[in-house]
DNA sequence: CGATCGTGACGAACAATGTTCGCTCATGGC
DNA sequence: GCCATGAGCGAACATTGTTCGTCACGATCG
C-alpha cells in the first residue's frame, strides 16, 4: 500500500543494516513507543527497510531484545571515587536505572544467566568491590547472584510503573481505595499499616543497604 | 475443520462456564504445556468452548493471567511452628514454589502492586510475622515490599530455568564454557571464581537469610 | 400448554504479529 | 564488460487476541 516505488539507487546513501543499528533502533523504539510497539517491522520501518531484512544479522526477537539488554548495560557507570559499598551502590543504582529506563528490558534479564559482554562486566566489578569488601570467594559469587537479581527485579518493577497506564499517582489513589474497602477482620494488618503501606520514602535505596547489611552477616554453611 | 456438528443438547451436561472454571483451566494448560500455549483458544478448547465465550467472565489475557496468580497464590501453605523467623522462612518458600510451579505466573507480579485477595493474604501473614519480630511498622511495610519483590524474582527465575528448553545441565555446561572463554584481562574476577560462580549450594537459603539479617540491621532513617 | 424473550454461547471475521521463502538486483572480482 | 554472490525485500503463512452479530436454550408469562 502506497508504494510509491523508489528505487533503492535513488535513495541518499542510508546506512547499510548491520546488527548494532538495530539494536539502535529498537532502543530508540523502545524508548520512545514503549514495548508493545516493539515489532520487527516497526524497527524494520524505523530503518527504512522491511522486516524481513533483519533476520540477516538477528536471530528472532528474543535475540534482539537480549543484544538490546546487553547494549543498555554497555551505559553503566563506574565510580572510582568513596568506599566500596558506596562504589556497589552507585554501580547497582547505574544498573538498576539503566535496566528501567527501557520497559521490558529487564523481563528479559530475569531468569537468564547473564552472559553478554556488557552483563558481564558488570558482574566482574560487582565482584571486584565484593572481594574488596573483605569477602570470601563462595560468599562473594552467592552475593552477585543476589544482588544480580535484585537489580533485574528493581528493574522491571520501576520500569512497570514508568509506564502503567496512567499517572502513577491516579493508580496509587485506587490501590489506596482498595485497600480501604478490604475486611478489616480477615486483613487486620494490612488494614491497619495501610497509610505506612503506600506512602513514600527511599525504599530502594534502603533495600539495597539491607542486602549489603545482611551478606556482611550471613554466613555461608555449604 | 472436523466439526461434525454435535447438538450441544447432546453431550454429556457439561459444567456451565464460569470464570472459576476458566482459571482452573488457565492452570491446567499452564502446567502441562507452558506459557506459550497459554492461548485463548487453548483455554477454550479445555473448556469444549469457543474463545469468544471467555471474555463474559474475563475481561482480557491479562485479566486471566492475574486472577491465575491469585488462584496460586491461594494454595500457599502456613505453617504454626517455630519461631517467628522458621514461620516467615516456610511462607517465603511456599510462596516462591507456587509462584515457579506455574512457568510466566510471577513476571504477571512483578511491577503490578498486589491487590488479589490471595495476594493479600500473604502480605498479611508477612506483616504480622515481621510486627512479631518487633519491627516497628515503617521498617516492617519496607521489609514485606523487599521481601515481596524477592518472591517474585526468585518464582521467575526459577520458573525459567525449570523450562528452559534443554535440560539445564546442558544449559549450565554451555554457559560454564563460554565463562571459560572470556579473555582474563577484561573479566578477571569472573575466570579467576568461575567454578563457584556456577557451583550449587542452597543459594535461595541463603538469600532469604540475608533478606532478614539485613532487614534486622538496616534502621528506616526517614 | 405454547409463544416470547433475554442472555449466555459461539462461529466467523479482523487486524496485527513473528517468521520464512524465493526472487531481485546492486556490487565487486575476473 | 560479464557473472556469481549474497544482502535485501515483498509476499505469504500460521497464529494470536479480541469483537460483532447471530443463534439456540431455558425460563417466564399468557
Amino acid at each position: 500500500m502506497s508504494a510509491e516505488p523508489v528505487s533503492r539507487r535513488a535513495r541518499p546513501a542510508k546506512a547499510p543494516l548491520s546488527r548494532d543499528a538495530i539494536i539502535e533502533a529498537g532502543l530508540r523504539i523502545l524508548d520512545r513507543d514503549g514495548l508493545e510497539a516493539l515489532t520487527m517491522r516497526r524497527v524494520a520501518q524505523e530503518l527504512d527497510t522491511g522486516a524481513a531484512s533483519l533476520y540477516v544479522y538477528v536471530k528472532d526477537r528474543d535475540d534482539l531484545m537480549a543484544a538490546m539488554l546487553d547494549e543498555a548495560l554497555g551505559r553503566v557507570g563506574f565510580t572510582a571515587e568513596g568506599t566500596w559499598q558506596e562504589r556497589l551502590r552507585a554501580l547497582v543504582d547505574s544498573a538498576t536505572e539503566e535496566m528501567s529506563r527501557h520497559e521490558g528490558l529487564a523481563l528479559v534479564a530475569l531468569g537468564s544467566i547473564p552472559t553478554g559482554a556488557n552483563a558481564l562486566l558488570v558482574l566482574d566489578r560487582m565482584l571486584a568491590l565484593l572481594k574488596e569488601g573483605g569477602l570470601d570467594d563462595t560468599t562473594a559469587t552467592w552475593a552477585v547472584d543476589l544482588i544480580y537479581l535484585h537489580i533485574t527485579a528493581g528493574g522491571a518493577e520501576q520500569s512497570a510503573y514508568n509506564t502503567k497506564g496512567m499517572e502513577q499517582n491516579a493508580h496509587i489513589a485506587e490501590v489506596d481505595r482498595h485497600y480501604a474497602a478490604l475486611p478489616a477482620d480477615r486483613y487486620p494488618m494490612i488494614t491497619s499499616m495501610r497509610e505506612e503501606l503506600l506512602s513514600g520514602g527511599d525504599r530502594e535505596r534502603w533495600g539495597l543497604q539491607v542486602l549489603i547489611n545482611g551478606i556482611l552477616n550471613t554466613p555461608v554453611h555449604q
